[in-house]
RNA sequence: GGAGAGGUGGCAGAGUGGUCGAAUGCGCCGGACUCGAAAUCCGGUUGACUCUUCGGAGUCACGAGGGUUCAAAUCCCUCCCUCUUCGCCA
C-alpha cells in the first residue's frame, strides 16, 4: 500500500509514476473521495466530542444527585446523528482503503520503461553454455527414463500440473534444497525458519497477494478460510506484521524451504509441457527486513546470494532488471535470474529478487524504532528465491546430461547424494 | 471433538456502567545522591488518526466484529485465539 499522504500532497506525481506501469489511476475520483472524507471525519469527530462531554456532564450531575432528565433530553437526537455520521465515514474510509489496496507500488527510478518482458534489461551474464555433440534433450524426456518424473501419475493423483518424482530424482531435488539451505545459513547469515503452509487472509493482505490476486491462490474453506501459500514469502514476511522491531534486530534475515501452491489462473495454455509451471513446487526463499536506508544495498546483496547457488551448481545464468510493465504489483524493483536450459535453448526464470521498500511494511504495519527520532517508522522488506528448487532440478537435468541420457551429479551436490555420481 | 478457565499497556496484574488510555509492581529512559557503581529518592515511559490562527484542540483503540445505553474494558450476541483436562492422533 502506498502512503495516503502521498495522494494528498503529490497527487500528480503519483498518477504519473503509476502510469509507468500502465496503471490508470483515477486521480479525480480519489480527490473527490478524499475531500468527502475530510468533511465527514471532522463532523463525526465533532459529534463524538459533544457526546463525550455531555455524557461526562450527566455522570457528574448524577454523582451530585441532581436531576439529569433535562440533560438527557438535550442529547436525545445526538445518537442518531452520530451513528449516521459514523456509518458514512466508515463507508468512505473503506472505499479509500479498497482503492489503495488495488494500487501497485511506485517504481524505483532505476527501473526502465517498458510494457512487457521484451523491455527487460540484461544486467550481467555468468557461466559458459555447455556444448553437446548430440542434440540435448529437455527435462521431460530425460525424466521419463524409468518413470522417475511421472506426469501421468501426478495427473491420476491430483490433476494437470502435478508431478511425481521417484528415486534418484526425488533425492536430487532434496539435495538441491539442502545445498541452498546450507549455503544461505552457513555463508550468507540467514536463519532457517519453518512456517505454516496454510495462512489466513490477513497475512496475504500484508504481503500484497490479497485482495487483488485471490484467483491465483488455492483456498481452503473453513472458519476462518485459509489459503495455501503461493510462496514462503507470505508467512516469513508476516513474522513482522504488527511488530515494532528494535533497531538492533535489523537486518532480519530468514531462509525458508517450503512447497508453493499456485492455481496459475492466468496461465492457461502456458508451459503445459513439463515441470516448469506446476500447481505445487518446492522453493527456498530468502527474506530480509531492513532499515529503509539499507534496502538498496540489501537488494544487491540478496540477489548475489541467489546467484551464488547457481554458480555453485555451475549453471549458466543471466541477471535481468525487470522493466516497469513486468515488475510485480508490490515491488519497487525486481531482478530476475534466468538459468540456461539447453533442452529448450532458452534462459528461464529461476529466481525473482525484489525490493518492496515500505509497500508491504505499510500493509503489515511492520515498523522499527528509529533511535534518531525515537519514533516507530516503517521498515523495508525484500525477498528472493534462492532458488526455485523444481526449476533448479530441471536445469541440472538439462545441463548435466550426456549422450546416453544419463545425468552427472554436480560436484556441489555430491555430499548430499549418498555416493551416487550418476543418475543412470 | 467434549468439558472448564481466560484474552487489559514491553512484561506481570488490578479494574464488573460515568471523573478509566486505564491502579500497582517490574522493566526501560532522564535526573538527584556517589570518586564510580549498587541501593534509595524524584520525574518520564502505548499506538494510530483528524483539524490547526502551529500555541494547541480533538477523535479512535482494553482479542475481532456487532448490539444495548446519554455513557461500555465493564452488560448482551457472534466469531477467533490461548491455557487446563478427557478422547483421538503423526
Amino acid at each position: 500500500m502506498l502512503d495516503p499522504k502521498l495522494f494528498r500532497t503529490e497527487l500528480d506525481y503519483v498518477t504519473e509514476q503509476l502510469a509507468r506501469r500502465g496503471f490508470a489511476f483515477d486521480a479525480e475520483a480519489y480527490a473527490e473521495l478524499e475531500s468527502r472524507r475530510k468533511d465527514v471525519q471532522v463532523r463525526t469527530q465533532d459529534l463524538q466530542n459533544e457526546r463525550n462531554s455531555r455524557s461526562k456532564a450527566i455522570g457528574q450531575a448524577k454523582a451530585k444527585g441532581e436531576d439529569i432528565q433535562p440533560l438527557m433530553d438535550q442529547v436525545q437526537h445526538l445518537g442518531d446523528q452520530l451513528r449516521q455520521a459514523e456509518n458514512e465515514l466508515a463507508e468512505i474510509q473503506s472505499s479509500i482503503t479498497a482503492m489503495l489496496e488495488y494500487i501497485p507500488n511506485i517504481l524505483d527510478v532505476s527501473v526502465p520503461d517498458g510494457k512487457n518482458e521484451d523491455s527487460n534489461v540484461e544486467i550481467s551474464r555468468w557461466g559458459v553454455l555447455p556444448k553437446f555433440d548430440f542434440t540435448p534433450k529437455d527435462h521431460v524426456d530425460l525424466g521419463a527414463r524409468n518413470k522417475r518424473m511421472d506426469f501421468e501419475l501426478g495427473a491420476k493423483l491430483s490433476g494437470a500440473r502435478f508431478v511425481v518424482l521417484n528415486g534418484a530424482l526425488a533425492r536430487l531435488q532434496r539435495a538441491i534444497i539442502q545445498l541452498m539451505l546450507d549455503t544461505h545459513t552457513g555463508e550468507h547469515g540467514y536463519s532457517e525458519t519453518y512456517v505454516p503452509y496454510l495462512v489466513n487472509a490477513d497475512s496475504l493482505r500484508g504481503t500484497g497477494q490479497l485482495p487483488k490476486f485471490e484467483a491465483d491462490l488455492f483456498k481452503a474453506d473453513g472458519n476462518p478460510p485459509l489459503y495455501l501459500i503461493p510462496t514462503a514469502e507470505v508467512p516469513v514476511t508476516n513474522i513482522v506484521r504488527d511488530v515494532i522491531l528494535d533497531a538492533k534486530e535489523l537486518p532480519l534475515k530468514r531462509v525458508c524451504h517450503s512447497p508453493c501452491f499456485r492455481s496459475e489462473a492466468g496461465a492457461y495454455g502456458r508451459d503445459v509441457r513439463g515441470m516448469i509451471r506446476q500447481h505445487q513446487f518446492e522453493k527456498v526463499e530468502i527474506v530480509q527486513v531492513v532499515r529503509p536506508d539499507d534496502s538498496e544495498r540489501a537488494h544487491e546483496e540478496l540477489t548475489r546470494h541467489a546467484e551464488v547457488v547457481l554458480e555453485k551448481l555451475n549453471l549458466p545464468y543471466r541477471r535481468m532488471l525487470l522493466c516497469a510493465g513486468d515488475t510485480g504489483f508490490s515491488s519497487a524493483k525486481t531482478y530476475d535470474l534466468e538459468v540456461w536450459l539447453p533442452g529448450q535453448g532458452v534462459y528461464r526464470e529461476i529466481s525473482s529478487c525484489s525490493n518492496f521498500k515500505d509497500f508491504q511494511a505499510r500493509r503489515l504495519q511492520a515498523r522499527w524504532r528509529n533511535p534518531e527520532t525515537g519514533k516507530p517508522e516503517l521498515v523495508h522488506t525484500l525477498n528472493g528465491s534462492g532458488l526455485a528448487a523444481g526449476r533448479t532440478l530441471i536445469a541440472v537435468l538439462e545441463n548435466y546430461q550426456d549422450a546416453e541420457g544419463r545425468i552427472r551429479i554436480p560436484e556441489a551436490l555430491l555430499p548430499y547424494m549418498g555416493g551416487l555420481e550418476y543418475i543412470e
